[in-house]
DNA sequence: CTGAAAGCGCTTACAG
DNA sequence: CTGAAAGCGCTTACAG
């Protein structure tokens, strides 16, 4: 039993292959009892039009590409998955593009958008792997596109994320509002735009309070939780140790936390830890993690719908979306202790 | 600009499409020399071939379907990631189907294979989405196809797993060697083999030490933390308490693990727990989750070269990979307390 | 409302 | 080693 093609159909059914794919995608056009005599072929043979044969003549491939740096992570993740349930949605499928980091790989999955594989795509790493003429308005040349958290900062470029600065500041006052003077900040990969906004919120809240920000409270580290165990322990050589950490996200949060306990502090008696992202682990913790929530499903759904806008041929009248955080109090933060007041 | 066709690279190096075409597929075909004159304009173009031209012809896709119902849970990320990595490395795309756990949406992306979308479908799923004709040989009716983890078990099929029940075996064993003997087990979802497999585990190791389980000891879950966390309240309302409950996956642990903090026991010295994955933040728990550890890489890795055996049209020689686990001990798991062994 | 025909961009058996 | 030609399965402007 050879595959079905249209003209099987249009055989089976007594009409022209012309109107079997009308009745297919417009069926509006076609007569309701010719219509009726096609389905009944089409159920009968389990027919699915070829996609090749319509891509090739529509000229939309009815996929999108998704690359990030690294699927396993929770946020990564989360914003995926909700990609994927909006395309679906609207007929769309989504091609995975996990880099790994590597940029001649987020070049390959740009290449999808350029050889037809893709109608679209959707980024979330900090760079556009595409070549540009620079002396051409850049927008012109790019595909349909939406950048997503590490948000690429290019004027009038789709983009959606939360406000990273504004979280990270969010975060901070609430550590200097239970007393904290001394906090400290381990920062992310630092190529990463989030990394910058959220290392300027916690600025601006420490220069807001007035507070004098001592150097070696700001710990490098990549966003793994690895990083935020050794920037954890470099903290804890300080002479003058920090009464709070404020780690960049939940994944160095963690590392954090453990280097802690490893040396018997108590969490937030002696050290308050806070995170960022809110990843599901984050409420699992002992204690619990303080953290900032990012809205995963949000974030997805809407840089599909920034690009489904851009796949119709509109231009979104907005072109950056900013969703909201929320801020998560939860146990690993308390107040001051009190030597760190006095100190 | 319009989009460079392989007529155009034709015209540009003087000469006909089917030259070009062969350079770039079959460059053993071609003199060298005109090789590197049609790789020149490739190179200046910026030519790339359409998918769809060539799909059509050849009826290959070039794009694999990995189908989990939730990317999200650590496990399935990474086993997804190695595939992507290996995929990749052999020209494959992937597609990603995220079925949310409803099997429509199961069925759909199966229809990718049947439609020519997809030439093949790695299924992390424990059911078979596809239409089968029962008087026929199954296997014959089935495209390129490979199940994952929850290892749908039909003779012939290629299939990937850790193997289970000797993992969950380990696992009771190694609670067996602490001393332990009343034993809870939490179960996952009762749709996926992989319950069913641990629960044989679970069970031989119970046997081959004369032990007899107590129906209550054996408490539904589904999986999820919430499901540990039900279970484990569960379990403490019994008048004899199990000493140590072994969790059939670590969010269930984990759930468990913070029903106990709540309630004040001490772990591992009131109760032990353990779970099965290790996903990444098993070792970041308190205590470190003790569990068993499955090669998520190496799964992906494996599915995907069956896959690509099935795909170059050989039929795999050894149709079930069984990749080894490994028990992790870490601090949630101790000796039987004094009062539990005499109770 | 329906059909015949052209053509999307590629590949490959065939001929030379 | 290379080219002309046919055709993969579909869609759609055109004609009726």
């Amino acid at each position: 039993m050879r595959k079905m093609g249209i003209k099987d159909i249009a055989a089976l059914s007594g009409v022209s292959p012309a109107t079997v794919s009308r009745t297919l995608r417009n069926p509006e056009l076609v007569n309701k009892d010719t219509r009726k005599k096609v389905m009944k072929a089409v159920k009968e043979s389990g027919y699915r039009p070829n996609r090749f044969g319509s891509s090739l003549r529509t000229r939309q491939s009815g996929n999108i590409v998704v690359v990030m740096p690294d699927i396993t992570h929770q946020v990564n993740a989360g914003i995926i998955r909700a990609i994927e349930s909006e395309a679906q949605k609207h007929g769309y499928s989504v091609l995975l593009g996990d880099t790994q980091g590597l940029i001649e790989r987020e070049r390959h999955y740009a290449d999808m958008v350029n050889s037809g594989q893709a109608d679209g795509i959707l980024l979330f790493t900090p760079r556009l792997p595409f070549d540009v003429d620079p002396d051409q308005p850049l927008l012109k040349q790019l595909p349909p596109l939406v950048s997503g958290n590490e948000t690429i900062p290019v004027e009038g470029l789709c983009r959606v994320s939360v406000n990273n600065t504004a979280g990270a500041r969010a975060a901070t006052e609430y550590l200097l509002s239970l007393g904290h003077r001394r906090i400290a900040a381990v920062l992310g990969a630092s190529d990463a735009p989030s990394n910058q906004e959220r290392l300027d919120g916690y600025h601006q809240a420490m220069d807001e309070a007035g507070l004098q920000v001592d150097p070696q409270w700001i710990v490098a580290g990549d966003y793994s939780t690895d990083s935020g165990m050794a920037a954890m322990e470099k903290l804890l050589k300080l002479r003058q140790r920090p009464t709070a950490v404020f780690c960049f996200n939940d994944d160095m949060a963690i590392g954090a936390l453990n280097v802690l306990h490893q040396y018997g502090f108590a969490i937030p008696q002696d050290i308050s830890v806070m995170g960022f992202d809110d990843i599901r682990y984050a409420a699992l913790m002992r204690p619990a993690l303080t953290t900032i929530h990012q809205p995963l499903e949000d974030i997805g759904r809407a840089a599909m719908q920034l690009l489904l806008e851009q796949l119709n041929g509109r231009q979104p009248k907005n072109n950056y979306v900013e969703l909201p955080f929320e801020l998560i109090v939860r146990q690993s933060t308390g107040p001051v202790p009190l030597q760190g007041e006095s100190e």
